[in-house]
DNA sequence: TTGAAAGCGTTACCAA
DNA sequence: TTGGTAACGCTTTCAA
């Protein structure tokens, strides 16, 4: 039979004195902080799992001036790729023992009031994985002393650090698939009011066609979505009457998914008709109704990298921005098979 | 040029000292929390406005026993259900002006350190979207007069409220769709260790089959997937040798993707082959390439409850329990189209 | 090594 | 209506 007790938390105080030392050793004990005898140790380590004693973080925290507590920013989780991001950051931030506060912003001007709330529960650092914080309220944070760092974000703000996937390598590869795929024209798909890094993606994909000898003033065609997502690719293939080029880069997963489908609607099939590569590796890109060559983001490389970055900057928060790029992986399949 | 001043946090004090009062008096003003002098209250407002104040939260909540945070328990995100169910929730969380602290947990075992860990945060209330907590350290929390609720969980906790789809009707509505569209044999797909509400779906499907005269006995399989997810309704498809089922009800939309995909494979298609609905009509399930006809959870209905519940409870703690059944809906697509 | 005591920033009770 | 003050539970400095 379940029996509801209700009853106060236990308190250091109440350790102490079945211990039958101070509150102050008992905190030494936990905290392994501050000088304390091995006997005494036990003693009171013993006398807490007695009573199942469990410190308040709350009060910690306010003691120490920090929570155990990690913000994370995010958006649109429900899209596949935000969502493994925002898991492998879980998962990260769990195992080395923090705690996860976690905010969806729907605009721009969510960051500010999320960002102010996260310094009002004392967090041990903000991670950035959405929108592009107002310099202003970033300093706040770092005058507070809390570390930012940004996931793909454009790394343009002092004292907070970034990690991103390595855009220019991952459209370096894509054209280089393409085009030893024997494709000639070439189009970038992407949504307007994209993100940076898809941004960036298009501009590295021009790039490196130009190594490749292409002329891309007359072979490579912007093909642009109204909107993101999969309804975004979708559309852009139906509306996009223009001659459809061989091959063919897209900004994200979802985008691509999209694509590929409105152009089956249309009756055109890749590779047959075109070659189309995408970004981000979701799991969704690899099932059999869409088997898309992609670039592969770790996302687990990534989160561990951020909580690094943090927990290093915590130590040392004055230093030089850093930025890392994350290697990505051509992963390939039908879209644009492997060739050779 | 950006500036990084290094400042301590503001503190009611500071205000106090500002506007000329006591700290006493700017709790009052900040919390409308016991009375206060009109003229007062708004010098006080202002003189925290010049200063950018803002609360401790964590010195707020180790004086109230309460924190603004709401623990959020959720398990494989990457699935697009529970992203888009933890995406609702964050929602009506934030809209209510609390805090998400979310956890993601890989085993039951998890599930007693999170719930302990939030209850060291002194949480205002628990949501359990996976997992089934052992009773013990539930009743720790209801001890510690923290309300708990369950979504889409075994409604069979004292003290704890529940909100889950109506995954009765939903069976029953899928039964009457294969029923009338013409089906006389049933298959039912479900993965080996499947969660409560998925086992509740299946038995409701046979049971409402037999309503509609159907010989369970006879004409109802079950069909086993080894894993979950899509790859397990893949994997179900490609290794059920037996005679297929005309209509198959499937208890979630990952599985149901899979066994599509695995069947085109086979080169048998729904609805020409034998028919198919699904449940959860993640976005994923709309889409072109597979387009299947499922049951909607209404995720945002369902957030929005656990919350109400979850807010009354704090209120009134040891109010019996209370199971919702929020409505779901049948969504007529390709796989088991419309009749008539 | 240990304990006393001074915070950490709020809130709430109780007098005034 | 207001201000003083005692919690809230923990950490940390400083003496002993």
């Amino acid at each position: 039979m379940s029996q509801v007790i209700r009853k106060q938390a236990v308190t250091a105080e109440d350790v102490a004195k079945r211990a039958g030392v101070s509150r102050a050793v008992v905190s030494r004990a936990l905290s392994s902080n501050g000088s304390i005898s091995l006997a005494t140790k036990e003693k009171v380590l013993r006398a807490a799992q007695e009573l199942g004693y469990q410190v308040n973080f709350l009060a910690q925290g306010l003691n120490r001036q920090r929570s155990h507590l990690i913000g994370v920013i995010v958006a649109r989780i429900g899209d596949p790729f935000r969502s493994s991001l925002l898991e492998g950051l879980l998962h990260e931030i769990q195992r080395r023992g923090y705690q996860a506060l976690v905010t969806e912003i729907t605009g721009e001007q969510d960051l500010v009031t999320t960002l102010r709330r996260f310094t009002q529960f004392r967090v041990s650092g903000v991670i950035v994985t959405s929108g592009k914080p107002p310099e202003a309220i970033v300093n706040e944070c770092v005058g507070q002393q809390i570390p930012v760092v940004g996931i793909n974000r454009h790394p343009d703000i002092p004292f907070v650090d970034f990690v991103c996937s390595d855009n220019h390598r991952g459209a370096q590869l894509a054209a280089e698939q393409l085009v030893h795929a024997g494709c000639r024209r070439f189009g970038w798909l992407i949504n307007r009011n994209s993100t940076w890094a898809g941004v960036m993606r298009g501009e590295a994909f021009e790039h490196a066609l130009q190594q490749l000898d292409v002329d891309t003033q007359r072979h490579l065609r912007w093909i642009s979505a109204s909107e993101e997502g999969y309804d975004g690719g979708w559309q852009a293939a139906l509306n996009d009457k223009d001659e459809l080029p061989e091959g063919i880069f897209c900004a994200n997963a979802q985008l691509a998914c999209g694509f590929l489908d409105g152009m089956r609607q249309r009756g055109k099939f890749a590779p047959h008709d075109f070659h189309l590569i995408g970004f981000d590796n979701t799991p969704q890109s690899g099932q059999f109704s869409y088997q898309l060559t992609t670039l592969h983001q770790d996302v687990a490389e990534i989160s561990r990298r951020a909580l690094t970055r943090l927990l290093e900057r915590a130590k040392n928060p004055l230093q030089p921005s850093r930025v890392e790029w994350v290697k990505v992986e051509l992963i390939h399949r039908q879209t644009s098979p492997r060739i050779g």
